[in-house]
DNA sequence: GCCGTTTTCGGCCCGACTGTTTTCAGTCG
């Protein structure tokens, strides 16, 4: 975490375009200037730089995809906080009408129908209207698209009030610099979920050493990012943030209860509680303002002074949890971290040849950037057309410009990839000399999600056994807080994974996840070897690598199980497994 | 909206699926 507020500006730019883009879509505009608004606000979110810093040196229109009028826009929003354009359209509809065009198969169009025939303008009064049968009423609906909407506002539902971690962790950086530059302020740590990597986040929590705890908090209540204060405590403020997620700050009373605060707020509370048991069973207290013994007050500045005098290892957030692993810890167990740099590469990322932003020079001067051996550039396959999916004809193009690439740069290794589509039958989208022509294979499911249990299983076990593939594709095919994951039996997946050496990705996209860390748990064991990729379509992305180590270490992975942990020469051998036992 | 060593205008993300229809519009990846 670091680099100011810099990281806040983009990510609210991106916000309010992508804002601009929903209602327009409502309003019936051209897509194509829909497009480029999504794009824009994709691109704004994933800068390395401030937005403002780039504008005001004028390069911010040297970014493809951004032009003049969408520079002269972030311009309006960084000096108005707001955009004319969207304010004007969106005081056309309800504000509602968006979460209803979050529906799957209601898209802007069928939203509208439902309010002009209806007056329907959010999620609740749709419930309220298909309940009551009326939604078959309304041309183009029935009573099948009446019971779907009923059943997908259940998980609409359900999911209101989580934000996504990677929008949490924006916000938290932000009120991290925000909360850093206050005067009297010594010390700021995110705690909550966000600390400990969970992967959608209904609440955000900060702890601060402060020498004045009224000043610093009233200064949080000032910030831009908070909508209202909920509550205030002497040394602590609650507070509603603009994206409808709460927002404590705990200010610790001096740097030896800086720990403990900060335990306490990382929580989970099953955990804190399985601590504070196991501390009055050695005669001490831990309580959320320190660690005491006899009422006398015991120095511990960090956190891992309190779990030494439990006679505890160190347990880093990402592994905390129910309580169930301070015994374990108890009886020996080690938290099995992925160490930084212990990643020698990314076997799963897109270029401009398909629908990445990057060339393969950029991505490997990127990847080399990170400390990389090794990068497998797995462009889509032919039958996905809307992102590009690559003919033979241009897979050989492009195999035969990373013959280049490597023959130039010695020091490091471009894969020869493809993320194959897995078509409904269980065939792979390129023909088997094609694929015997890769360094790696990633197979994943793109299409016909609907499939019944046994079909799609049936589907993906047909994939897992094909020799040419090294890896399935983010296997469940959720996308968090969006798209439910198809049906598939996992488990008879992981069986014939096993069987035939097939590797299982860890997606490590924010926006997937997938594997998820029971689902981790699980492959490991069924003995599955798996491969943490960030399936980057961006230079930018490539650091989303640090979601899936967290996510490995959540789920208590063994390093020594992740393939792309491999030094080069290893990993080219292991990549050849299948065809050195093959026929 | 953006973009262009062919274009300053006219392309750009196309095709399959779905539920509602009696021939297709809307959604989605």
């Amino acid at each position: 975490m670091g680099r100011g507020n810099c990281t806040l500006h983009n990510v609210e730019l991106a916000i309010a375009f992508s804002q601009l883009a929903d209602v327009l879509e409502l309003a019936g505009e051209n897509p194509f200037k829909i497009r480029a608004y999504r794009r824009a606000a994709r691109t704004l979110a994933g800068l390395s730089a401030p937005a403002a810093d780039l504008l005001a040196g004028g390069k911010l229109t040297d970014i493809p995809g951004i032009g003049r009028q969408i520079a002269a826009k972030v311009g309006e929003l960084l000096e108005t906080n707001q955009l004319r354009a969207l304010k004007e359209a969106a005081a056309r509809f309800p504000p509602g009408l968006i979460q209803v065009m979050e529906l799957p198969g209601i898209g802007p169009k069928r939203a509208r129908t439902l309010f002009e025939h209806l007056k329907v303008g959010n999620p609740a009064e749709l419930a309220g209207a298909a309940k009551a049968h009326k939604v078959r009423t309304v041309p183009g609906f029935g009573a099948k698209s009446e019971a779907d909407i009923l059943r997908n506002l259940a998980v609409l539902d359900k999911r209101t009030g989580l934000i996504p971690l990677s929008l949490a962790r924006a916000l938290v950086v932000a009120l991290t610099g925000y909360l850093a530059h206050l005067p009297g302020v010594q010390r700021v740590a995110p705690a909550g979920p966000v600390r400990r990597w969970e992967e959608l986040v209904g609440e955000l929590s900060m702890v601060v050493e402060a020498h004045d705890p009224a000043a610093t908090l009233e200064a949080v209540a000032l910030n831009p990012l908070i909508s209202e204060v909920t509550g205030r405590g002497e040394d602590s403020l609650a507070a509603m943030t603009r994206w409808g997620v709460p927002l404590r700050v705990t200010v610790a009373g001096g740097e030896a209860a800086f720990g403990a605060a900060l335990l306490w707020q990382t929580g989970p509370g099953a955990h804190v509680d399985r601590l504070a048991a196991l501390a009055s069973e050695r005669g001490l207290q831990l309580g959320p303002a320190g660690l005491f013994r006899e009422g006398r007050l015991l120095p511990a500045a960090g956190e891992e002074d309190l779990y030494s005098a439990l006679g505890l290892p160190f347990l880093p957030p990402e592994v905390r949890a129910d309580g169930a692993e301070v015994d374990r810890a108890l009886a020996g167990w080690q938290p099995q971290l992925l160490q930084p740099g212990a990643i020698r590469g990314d076997l799963h990322v897109h270029s401009r040849y398909s629908d990445g932003q990057n060339s393969l020079a950029e991505l490997l001067a990127a990847a080399r950037q990170l400390g990389y051996d090794y990068l497998a550039v797995a462009d889509h396959s032919v039958s996905l057309r809307v992102a590009h999916g690559l003919s033979v004809t241009d897979l050989t193009a492009k195999n035969q410009a990373i013959d280049e690439m490597n023959a130039a740069n010695p020091d490091f290794r471009l894969l020869k990839g493809a993320e194959v589509d897995i078509l409904a039958d269980g065939r792979l989208d390129y023909p088997d000399e094609v694929l015997a022509g890769l360094d790696v294979v990633v197979a994943s499911v793109h299409s016909r999600f609907h499939q019944p249990l046994a079909e799609m299983t049936e589907r993906v076990v047909t994939a897992v056994k094909n020799e040419h593939v090294d890896i399935l594709g983010h296997p469940t095919g959720r996308l968090l807080n969006a798209r439910e994951p198809y049906a598939l039996n996992l488990e008879r997946v992981l069986e014939e994974a096993a069987r035939h050496d097939t590797w299982l990705e860890v997606n490590a996209s924010p926006e997937r996840l997938d594997l998820s860390a029971p689902h981790i748990r699980l492959a490991a064991s069924y003995g599955v070897k798996m491969v943490i990729d960030t399936d980057a379509h961006d230079v930018n992305q490539l650091t989303d690598m640090a979601y899936g180590a967290a996510l490995a270490g959540k789920a208590g992975l063994d390093p020594a199980a992740v393939v792309n942990t491999l030094p080069t020469g290893e990993l080219l051998r292991a990549l050849r497994r299948k065809n050195k036992k093959g026929t």
